[in-house]
DNA sequence: GTGCGAGTATGA
DNA sequence: CATACTCGCACC
């Protein structure tokens, strides 16, 4: 092997540059090692980053950089490099003078593209974010740099020197959208002067494109750009992209902005990406991986609907777009924006504590551009003779629909897509477990008998566990069936349905009937005559922490697109409890998320829930878990808790019965608790236990996730 | 991950 | 005593 002959004759020299050079020469191997043949004069030491993906060896390595690659090894350009004898990519961090590694050192095999695609402001977010997320640098800079196209990088215009492409001067918007809002023209007046104002906006509902909230998201952007700094909005999906775009379009003209999505295919992406690297562009839309784009000289960072998990990244380590952004901001000292028609506690906390200031409209002005909310309860079963029993519908629902169809379009929300997804007991109301498994039944389409979603066996004589009951009921009704009943409800007025896999961006104002799953409401042209949200108790059941929260989010989300009470709106909730007030409904009607999101925060700090404490969750085989929390060297204030069993979100839905040949090891999960002071400590230490059960190379896996309620939980 | 040296088992 | 293997850890 070359290499082991180089190192026995090497051994024991001192210096290592003139060295490297003496053996090349003496031994012939110039040829063998291409690259080596003398070192860059000034700063020959590259501090590289090599991406293998392993947490011991997320660290920067010290490369040799040869003469002929002393201007191209440029900080933040792709580099490839010898690692552990094999050729592995990396990024250049660092030039220097000389080496801290005792050793030899290898050189630079090749320079990928001196194209700074890593800008030391990027690299310290990545830095923070892996560090806040006891992730490695590695995986947060493959979120941050996407993949390079040659295409891209040599079709498009280069940086400066080709200068301002079409940079016209900006001046600044007039306030429009943020008129509404007592504390919107002072957060504007900020932005413009370049300060770093900080705000929470909980937008009113507009339905009008010079009153929504993309113009209003489009103004903050331009009043950045009219300040001579960037701009980055980030959004959960791509219509809300085009949504934004549309706005930037008519305030701004072409070419002033650009988008960012994962739809766009790698060299439109990269294209993209590159005109925001190379200064061509200072403004950015796009979905959450453009949490990261290299945006100049940022002065704003916003971002709509905190509470949509399509903003926490689902790549390790899963940071999310309200952690990724509060941290840039304050690292580039840009303004802040969060909108949405809720706010979460997350957000919430930021508000309390002062960070971040409150955007709202004053309560009449809410009332009016809001939909009228009525709650129709359940629908007893006398209320379900008429025509609505058909349906699944309460009768005041009904009926709010049959009226609204004479004037536009009604939008009808249902829980979760599928059909007929899960079942309950008629009587009680338990969910209708599997009498072998005690597994969720469910009744899919065609089938004549529920059947178990655990272990396949079929139940044809149900017996509540609870109450002895024999009759189940749907427990939510999915989007298609809905369709299909209403359909035949209302004959003659159109369908459309929205949801996963087929989600319509928009509908037009006729009449129509819009059946949709959360976040998939089309918008409507002049807003929805009427809204209904189904099966209101499903989403409230859920099992998560943030089920209130989520609710409510959903609810205005869909409501908002309904026109304001002070044009006919109104919005049903149906399946809520009626005998009761609860603070979640009354939020709803009251149009109060704020007074909602605040009592919800206040309880989790009576509870030491997130997002009042830092979490973190060890999930893998006992032992393994057991072993890793005490490598951890936890500090004192962690609490444990757990271990408990962990069964996986999603998981064995479907076929059937555990045919699986290698019984996987039964798994457990233990959360870990500290307060946000102790967080860092807490994170550290999780990043250090990763490390060394790394180079331990343990087998059993053990997954680490922090902020593990954020997203799925 | 891969490669290598140290340490240990194994066999003539 | 020589050779074959495993183990642990460095990798610039």
């Amino acid at each position: 092997m070359q290499n082991k002959g180089q190192n026995e004759a090497t051994d024991g020299l001192g210096e290592q540059l003139s060295l490297v050079r003496a053996v090349a020469s003496a031994r012939g191997r110039s040829r063998l090692l291409p690259a080596v043949h003398e070192a860059a004069e000034v700063d020959p030491v590259a501090l590289v980053l090599v991406d293998v993906g392993l947490p011991h060896l997320d660290r920067p390595f010290e490369y040799l950089v040869p003469v002929t690659m002393a201007d191209l090894a440029v900080p933040g350009a792709r580099v490839r490099v010898r690692f552990a004898g094999q050729d592995v990519d990396g990024f250049v961090l660092e030039r220097r003078a000389t080496a801290v590694h005792e050793g030899k050192l290898a050189p630079l095999r090749r320079v990928v593209s001196p194209e700074v695609v890593l800008t030391p402001r990027v690299l310290t977010l990545c830095q923070e974010v892996a560090a806040r997320y006891a992730g490695t640098l590695g995986d947060v800079l493959r979120l941050a740099v996407p993949p390079r196209h040659a295409t891209a990088e040599k079709n498009l215009p280069g940086a400066e020197e080709k200068q301002a492409p079409v940079r016209q001067a900006v001046t600044s918007p007039s306030p429009g959208p943020w008129a509404r809002y007592p504390a919107g023209g002072s957060f504007l007046r900020h932005v413009a002067s370049g300060d770093a104002p900080a705000a929470s906006w909980l937008a009113l509902p507009g339905q009008q494109a010079e009153e929504d909230w993309p113009a209003a998201m489009a103004v903050a952007a331009t009043t950045s750009l009219a300040a001579g700094r960037g701009a980055l909005i980030v959004v959960p999906d791509h219509r809300d992209v085009d949504r934004v775009d549309a706005a930037l379009q008519s305030l701004l003209g072409a070419g002033q902005h650009v988008r960012l999505t994962a739809g766009q295919g790698p060299q439109a992406r990269y294209t993209a990406w590159l005109k925001v690297l190379r200064g061509h562009v200072r403004c950015v839309v796009g979905t959450r991986a453009a949490m990261f784009a290299p945006v100049r000289d940022l002065g704003l960072v916003a971002w709509w609907d905190d509470g949509d998990d399509v903003l926490v990244e689902q790549r390790a380590p899963y940071p999310a777009v309200r952690e990724v952004l509060r941290t840039r901001a304050r690292l580039e000292g840009a303004a802040l924006l969060t909108g949405g028609f809720a706010r979460t506690t997350s957000v919430q906390q930021w508000v309390e504590s002062g960070e971040v200031r409150s955007v709202v409209a004053e309560a009449a002005v809410r009332r009016l551009a809001a939909p009228r909310v009525v709650v129709a309860g359940e629908g007893t079963d006398a209320e379900r003779d008429g025509p609505s029993a058909h349906a699944h519908l309460p009768s005041a629902a009904w009926r709010a629909a049959k009226s609204a169809l004479l004037l536009g379009p009604v939008l009808i929300q249902v829980p979760r897509r599928g059909y007929l997804p899960s079942l309950s007991c008629q009587t009680c109301r338990e969910p209708a477990r599997c009498g072998r498994c005690h597994g969720p039944l469910a009744l899919d389409a065609g089938d004549a008998a529920p059947t178990c979603r655990w272990c396949g066996s079929v139940a044809t004589a149900f017996e509540c566990s609870s109450c002895g009951g024999h009759r189940v009921r749907s427990s939510v009704v999915g989007a298609r069936r809905t369709a299909e009943e209403l359909g035949r409800t209302f004959p003659g007025v159109p369908v459309h349905t929205s949801g996963a896999g087929d989600v319509l961006a928009s509908v037009s104002g006729q009449p129509s009937l819009v059946i949709a799953t959360p976040g998939a409401e089309p918008v409507a042209e002049n807003g929805y005559a009427a809204t209904l949200l189904l099966d209101a108790w499903a989403s409230m059941d859920r099992p998560t922490l943030d089920a209130s929260e989520e609710a409510l989010r959903r609810w205005l989300g869909a409501a908002a697109l309904t026109r304001g009470a002070a044009d006919g709106g109104v919005a049903v909730l149906c399946g809520a409890p009626t005998h009761t007030t609860l603070p979640l409904v009354e939020a709803l009607v009251r149009w109060d998320p704020e007074w909602f999101v605040a009592r919800e925060l206040a309880e989790r700090v009576e509870l030491s829930l997130p997002p009042t404490v830092r979490m973190a969750r060890l999930v893998g085989p006992r032992v393994a878990v057991q072993r890793a929390v005490e490598l951890a060297g936890l500090p004192d204030s962690v609490e444990r808790l757990g271990p408990l069993p962990w069964a996986p979100v999603g998981a064995a839905a479907g076929t059937g019965a555990p045919v699986t040949g290698g019984e996987p090891p039964p798994r457990v999960q233990l959360l870990l608790r500290t307060s946000l002071d102790d967080g860092p400590a807490l994170t550290a230490a999780l990043t250090h236990m990763k490390a060394v059960r790394s180079a331990h190379k343990e087998r059993e896996p053990v997954g680490v996730r922090v902020d593990p309620m954020d997203g799925l939980g």
